[in-house]
Formats: C-alpha cells, sequence, structure tokens
DNA sequence: TTGACATGGTTAGTCAGCTAACTATAATGA
DNA sequence: TCATTATAGTTAGCTGACTAACCATGTCAA
C-alpha cells in the first residue's frame, strides 16, 4: 500500500494537468487521499493488534474461525475467504499452532485435507482484543454519523466498482 | 493491506456483538469496507502499472522527482516524502537505476550525499504512465460527482483523525 | 581543534506476502 | 478399471517492505 507522506498540492496536480490534459485533478486527489488514508488505518490497526501478538493475517483467522459453530474450518476454505493463496495460509496456521491458538486436526473422511480447529487458548486471546479492537473502532469512527457511515458505504461501493477501469483490457 | 474476500455479514456482526457488547456495528463494517475498496484500488493500480514496468514505489519516485524544477532531489528528502525507510528507497533507485530511469550524481558540496536525477528516458517513460493513469482513473471516478468528491474527502479526513484511537497508550 | 554526536547512504538480515512445483489423495470417464 | 485430471496442503524460492548496524562525512561545543 502506497503510504504517500507528501501528497501533491492542487498546484501541483494543476501543473501535471497542463503537461498531462487527461487528468481530472480532484478524481487524482480523491484517489490518493483515499488510499493514503486507508494505509494510516491499516497501519494503526497492526499497531492495535501488534500489542496482542497478533498481525491482520493471523487475527483474521482467528475470527473466520470464532464465526462457525464449529469452530472448525480448512486451510483453504480459509485461504479463500481471507483473500491469500493457500501458501501464505499454510505459514499462518504455523505460526498460530505454534501459538496454541489453532490445531491442525488429521481426519479419515478425506485424507488430503485438515481440519483446523480454534482452541480454547485461541478463543481466549479473541475475547482479550475483540474488546480492545471494538472499543478503540467506536472512538475511531464517533466523528461520523450514522448517515455518514451510510454515504461513505455508497461511494466506496462506486469506486470499487470503477476500479475495473484500472484493470482493463 | 487487509484483503477480505468475505466480509462479515450484518448477522454476523450482531452475533459477535452479543458476546462482545463494546461492537458498534455501523463502525466495523463501514471500517472493514474501507480497507477493502482500498485494497482492490491499491492492487488495480499496481495492476495498471504492472503494463508499464512499474510498481507503486517506483513510479511514485519518479512522480516525486518530476515535481521538482531540477527534476533532481536525494535518496533521504525521497524516503521522507514517499513514506519508506531510507533502506528502501535505496532498492527503489537501484532498480530505476538499472532501468536508466534516473541516474546517481555524487557531489563535492556534500561527500556524504547523491543526487538523484530523473533521466530523459525516466521522462519519457512517465511521459507514456501517466496519460495511461488519468485516463483510466478519471474512468474510474467518473460514477462520483464533484460534490460526492468534497463529501468522500471530508468523511476520509474524519476517519484519518480517527486513527489515533486505535493508536493511543 | 578535536571528541562526540548527527546525518546520508548502504548493507545484512528478517518478515509476510506471492507463484510454481511437488506429494498425496480423490474423482472421473473412456 | 485404471489413466487422467482435479484438489488439499506443503515446500522452495522470489519480492519488496522493514529494522539494525555500519561507514563516511559533516557539525558543533568544550
Amino acid at each position: 500500500m502506497l503510504q504517500l507522506r507528501d501528497l501533491p498540492t492542487l498546484d501541483t496536480l494543476q501543473k501535471f494537468a497542463t503537461r498531462y490534459p487527461e487528468a481530472d485533478v480532484s478524481a487524482v486527489y480523491t484517489f490518493i487521499n483515499l488510499l493514503r488514508v486507508a494505509g494510516d488505518l491499516s497501519t494503526a490497526l497492526d499497531a492495535c493488534l501488534s500489542r496482542h501478538d497478533l498481525l491482520q493475517g493471523r487475527w483474521w483467522v482467528l475470527i473466520l474461525l470464532m464465526r462457525e459453530d464449529s469452530k472448525t474450518s480448512t486451510p483453504s476454505v480459509l485461504a479463500e475467504k481471507a483473500g491469500v493463496s493457500r501458501a501464505t495460509m499454510t505459514g499462518l496456521l504455523d505460526g498460530l499452532e505454534q501459538n496454541d491458538l489453532v490445531s491442525r486436526v488429521y481426519t479419515q473422511e478425506d485424507r488430503r485435507s485438515v481440519f483446523i480447529k480454534l482452541t480454547d487458548a485461541g478463543q481466549a486471546k479473541l475475547d482479550v482484543v475483540m474488546p480492545d479492537y471494538y472499543t478503540r473502532l467506536r472512538d475511531c469512527m464517533q466523528g461520523l454519523s450514522e448517515q455518514d457511515r451510510e454515504k461513505l458505504q455508497q461511494l466506496l461501493t462506486v469506486m470499487d466498482a470503477g476500479s475495473a477501469a484500472l484493470l482493463n483490457e
């Protein structure tokens, strides 16, 4: 994630727009601001989690497991849901297993497959992390009213759809 | 950057909120959606740049150099402005120099320091990349009116300020 | 004026992602 | 039925971030 510390001024963007008439100054400014703010928030989230010896990837695996009634899933499903490769998930699970937060359970049913189970220690970890996270996030978002949040969601949805324009061809 | 492919439903969030009463459901939902959309956009931007053999880091260095009237800067200043460590900047500059997009110019004035200069090839690269980027970004953002963009900026500013809540203590 | 500290850049080593290739197992269709 | 193909998980090796440590040079104050 781009983590610009020196956004272009509108002046600079105007100068660029002279050389490159395709530029839509407010579009560029809004876009890079979104990336920058999201980067800040992501970094801040990491800082919050690291106080509990977690990073976003591992934390998210624990949450995905907790969502299941059986507190159980498989590496492929977890990889899919977390949006990482299966290879990356193997690494995340190695780390979590070492810390006893999840366990690998081998099964006869499909001997290629492994069940990943949230341990009691894993649940206990979440019971400490989540209240901290939720409390901080509440504070983080308190400046936005419900209408603000809905509006933001709507604007994000439009941009998400627009991202295809960067990919086409 | 968290790249969730399986956002919690509001139902799931409600279930979590029962266990963790600190949870503010719309805050959580808005927050993770912002991270997800920004991740999508960042990935899409990478895809756009990679068609020109660039990644965000290197591309941004070229832009920072072009902003300067002298088309020149130094590694520390570039690192500061790009928001990466000096060590990372050394690597970015190594790559750019290998492709002849920038050159290192040693000086007598302060023999610790190096000037980094955008080469003609570097400028030529930007003259290809930027029109492509600007055109695509215009399309990407066309769904948002000027008022939408201003509103989005405002909402982002509030969230950016709020990110401190994740860091405190 | 010179010893201590500060600054600029690089190097070495770590980390969490990735892809590609591999092993083992399961499913399928000629 | 058994050769082929698909699936599950892991391993190996690459990448671009990072920090810490290191030189060389510059600055400053006793």
